[in-house]
DNA sequence: TCCCTAGAGTTGACACGTCAACTCCTACTT
DNA sequence: AAGTAGGAGTTGACGTGTCAACTCTAGGGA
């Protein structure tokens, strides 16, 4: 504690008190989910993503890049919603082999319940409290955070829970 | 999309961009605490827990109350610790048998070394870039949505990361 | 043609986290 | 003293996430 690079407490209590309620806002929203719809934020994020995909169809390394996951992550989780019925990996076989990633009826049923009560539970629990001068400031330091840090951003995965 | 409730694209692009940015600033700091100092950011929640306690030393509950975490959360993490020599499990055995957790000699080393380097990437990452009126805005967002959501905060844990 | 490199995808080992079930001990009740 | 309720702690099953190593195949020289 005797460096100058110390924090002060009130610092300290900055980056306490923020991280604490982007905890538990987003357990919020996750529980909420996961509760009213029966599936978690990775699954959700996989969903949505292949229901935008032209054809709701996509291969693997471009749910990664889509998504900013690493493709072994993406294999894994594939494997688990498979197993749960949501997604097909489609193998084209003989022909065009290649091997596209699918929604099942199931997936797109879930999935599409899933984006309105998602986008509730965001208005409710992080929209509506926000003073515009919140919204404004978030915004702004947001995206100088992501040009500071973020390399290329992912771009197209709107509306899906990034993480 | 044809809900009421739907959500307009600018408000979809607030909550990614916000997710977005939280993401990259978390995976910064750990990913620098990680490289830096050699611990996860799990390890170091409980050993500046550990440092901060009357006697370096807590039992399982405390230690859990202190950072918020479930029980068992503890438990397996401990598990994980003590096999890397950072804490040890003192079992008082016959006369007072309060299983007490403490620290190490390597443990106290390494969370010596990693609150300094913490603080300055907390610094450089998080406080330096804050221009004061978002400041300002983030500690009003944070406190609302604690009290909205959290029933009961840990209160204690002062200087530690949170999750 | 044969090799061989580079991309796509999978797998295994491990760290992290939750939930539910379990053991063990203490303290209270009768 | 026997019984029991409850707190403290552990464990196992499983979902989530990273890293490194692996397979497979297409395409591109020599």
């Amino acid at each position: 504690m005797r460096n100058p690079d110390a924090l002060k407490p009130e610092e300290w209590d900055l980056w306490d008190t923020w991280m604490q309620a982007q905890r538990l806002l987003l357990q919020e929203i996750d529980r909420r989910l996961q509760s009213e719809i029966g599936i978690s934020k990775a699954e959700f994020s996989v969903l949505v993503t292949l229901l935008r995909a032209p054809g709701s169809e996509m291969r693997v390394v471009d749910l990664a890049a889509s998504l900013g996951w690493e493709k072994s992550r993406v294999s894994h989780q594939l494997t688990r919603m498979e197993g749960r019925g949501l997604v097909v990996r489609a193998e084209s076989g003989a022909s065009g082999r290649r091997t596209g990633i699918g929604l099942t009826p199931e997936g797109r049923r879930l999935v599409e319940r899933a984006v309105v009560a998602h986008g509730g539970n965001v208005r409710r629990h992080f929209l509506d409290p926000l003073a515009p001068e919140q919204a404004a400031a978030i915004r702004a330091w947001s995206e100088q955070t992501i040009n500071r840090l973020g390399q290329g951003g992912t771009g197209t995965t709107e509306g899906a829970a990034p993480e």
